[in-house]
DNA sequence: CGCATAATTCAACAAGCGTTGAATTAAGGA
DNA sequence: TCCTTAATTCAACGCTTGTTGAATTATGCG
């Protein structure tokens, strides 16, 4: 395709190693603890060829929490499952997180987002509202609707906190089918429940 | 009482001033961004005067996000409320929340944690642990009365997260007693339904 | 007052960071 | 083979950080 490729077919993609790398660190570190020459060591590379392929320490972060998340777009069929809609939703939601690549990209943009980096809380909140939200909120009747929507949110992103974050016992070691046993029929009561109780 | 006391009675406890001006800036930055020279101009000093009093950033930390949260002793006897025991432990985790001393110290805590620092992860695994699970663990039956504990905790960390840290809308701007409303239910469920389902 | 001690500031170090531009090596087409 | 272009490395700049030790100022007691 293109003439100007300095590579071999067969040979590895540098600059693909270094995504990786950098998506690998990332996910450990989040975006301050992270560096670029830690990246550049993970993949076996001089910093300034980073620099030279990503430009920036920013840009580089934004391209490794650029996911695309295949299985997420099943969440909208999921309420045509009437009474197992919520199992669905659990199942659909953490198997992309047991999953290595999604869950590097997942972890490193939750890390960065809870850290502060400006850029990587606008990335969770659109990730949220674009991926999760915007399938869900139209689904739930009431017009609470979205609220209801954002807390049932809130309780499968607390528990992959809680799982692959602070890795805190014995959420951490679980089997997912437990925990999505456990969380299940909780969804399906945010689902099902339309009247916000009087106060 | 001291004799080698250099300060007026009356006068203005510097050392307090820069732990006040510590947890404020840990709880908006995190650890990796705040920065003591930060820290000491927000308390008007000079930075060696920060590390004179606390000897470290990381003890400085340490000492922003010792604190005690009186409240939430009263997790214990929530649960002899019956029915209303869900709705009673959601106000107790939210009144902490909503007070601007014991946010700051939390924040500080979460973020920090979020964000690898390992002091903080620590902390946060300790202090979920001393302040919350243990108290409530011992009150469900079955099994894995521990693991349902935490998955309702991941609940209201969850909702924490959403609300406090990455300020999604609505549940960042909703008033506390509708997600109270909202959550109170699914809490009691954790606490009400004992048997795991079957998979 | 005068002295001891605490409180506070000043100036500077060493280390690590992102970033830069020039130099070097490797590769592919004419 | 030669020459253009990409891939990669080298060395270094400027900046910020935590930390340090000496210097300076304020304070309270005898």
């Amino acid at each position: 395709m293109s003439r100007r490729s300095g590579r071999r077919a067969g040979a590895p993609d540098t600059r693909a190693e270094i995504l990786t790398a950098a998506k690998s660190v990332f996910a450990e570190a989040g975006y301050d603890r992270a560096t670029i020459r830690g990246i550049a060591a993970e993949a076996g590379v001089d910093p300034s060829l980073v620099h030279h392929y990503f430009g920036s320490k920013d840009r580089l972060f934004a391209a490794s929490i650029d996911i695309p998340l295949p299985p997420i777009e099943a969440v909208s069929k999921a309420f045509s499952e009437g009474p197992a809609a919520g199992h669905l939703l659990a199942t659909i939601f953490f198997s992309v997180w047991e999953q290595h690549g999604p869950r590097d990209s997942l972890l490193g943009m939750l890390r960065s987002a809870m850290g502060g980096e400006d850029q990587a809380v606008e990335a969770f909140r659109e990730f949220v509202t674009r991926e999760l939200l915007h399938r869900i909120a139209p689904q739930i009747p009431g017009e609470d609707g979205t609220l209801r929507a954002l807390v049932m949110v809130s309780q499968l992103v607390g528990i992959a906190i809680t799982r692959y974050v602070v890795k805190l016992e014995p959420i951490a070691s679980a089997p997912i089918e437990d925990i999505i046993a456990l969380v299940a029929p909780r969804i399906q009561l945010y689902l099902d429940d339309q009247a916000l109780p009087a106060r």
